[in-house]
DNA sequence: TATGTAACTCTCACTACTGAGATACTAATG
DNA sequence: CATTAGTATCTCAGTAGTGAGAGTTACATA
């Protein structure tokens, strides 16, 4: 599973030996929405995760595997920035492929500090057996809306997900932006 | 952060030392509306876990705490469903709250294999003087939408989620369920 | 009552990841 | 050039969390 998740409902005011909650209404509304968008997401991953299970490989892993298949080699910062892990971790996500063999590490020959991690044919041929696959996983799993439904939800869901983005880039940066100007 | 996200675009055909992908429109459909909802929820995550992590605390930690914030006392188990962590995890994260006079143990008469886990005096003091805040914070989160167009997509979600979570529970566990029967 | 099965928590070895630095290089500026 | 700042990866110690299994206790049924 993922991150641990909110278990906050609509139950307010004094529950046994709980605490009385009080929220105007938009918070409310705010609130409902993320605990419902954390489940889904949740139980998706889950789906997921049982699926990639079945080729030995961890979702970060094939995370990787799929920038790479999809966007052909690209710096490790790249790829990290995609896929959301420290720079440690893509270190060794990096190293984890390599040692199977369906990745290596390739010199950028402008930028000696920077390298490339591209799929191996061994990785490459994997990936076009198994991402077929997944793509269906991933249908199947959606298949609880129409398709009108999934564009109009994604509509939503990116507009979301701009808003917070932008919260997301200003907070952790911002503060440690500000400490260094001192 | 969370779990590593996908890094797939609608770049179809070959790109760059890159593979031809070809999906039919359905499962493209799908594979996009999972970009986007993983990306607005990694970066809600973000900003949340900033607002955590001030008062040091864990996403995880801060889960327990708001579940029996919300509901009072629950068996560890109960706690564990609601919020998605392993056993060991569930032991681990009350132990740690413990340490810190944050949260309790109590023994359960009618049942002596289970334990309840419940807020002391100071962590409930503490989930007092957070939790309104971090409401804030969510409701800042989704502050790209109208509350009409929240409430539109919480149905959505709620309608995806529940398809997916079926999905779920009869995956890994038919597995292992499968397995038994042998 | 005996017995098998299920339900709870806890233990422990293990793993994937993080985050702070280290290292190596590039680029901009005086 | 020399210096300073910035960027890219890598190292490594530390941590949160997993998952299989142990230890208890409850419960249903023969």
């Amino acid at each position: 599973m993922n991150s641990p998740k909110r278990a906050t409902s609509k139950e307010h005011g004094p529950v046994k030996g709980g605490a009385a909650v009080t929220a105007d209404l938009p918070t409310a509304t705010a609130l409902k929405l993320w605990v419902v968008l954390a489940r889904s997401h949740d139980a998706i991953v889950e789906v997921l995760k049982a699926d990639i299970d079945r080729h030995d490989l961890t979702i970060a892993e094939f995370a990787v595997m799929e920038a790479l298949y999809h966007k052909g080699p690209q710096l490790l910062g790249e790829i990290q920035k995609r896929i959301l892990v420290s720079s440690g971790g893509m270190t060794f996500l990096v190293d984890r492929l390599a040692k199977r063999g369906l990745a290596e590490r390739q010199n950028c020959q402008s930028d000696r500090r920077a390298r490339y991690a591209a799929l191996t044919k061994k990785g490459d041929k994997l990936m076009q057996s198994i991402f077929p696959e997944h793509a269906a996983v991933i249908h199947k799993a959606m298949k609880g809306l129409k398709q009108s439904e999934q564009r109009e939800l994604t509509a939503l869901l990116k507009t979301l997900g701009k808003e917070a983005g932008r919260l997301a880039a200003e907070t952790p940066a911002c503060k440690a932006a500000m400490a260094e100007q001192e």
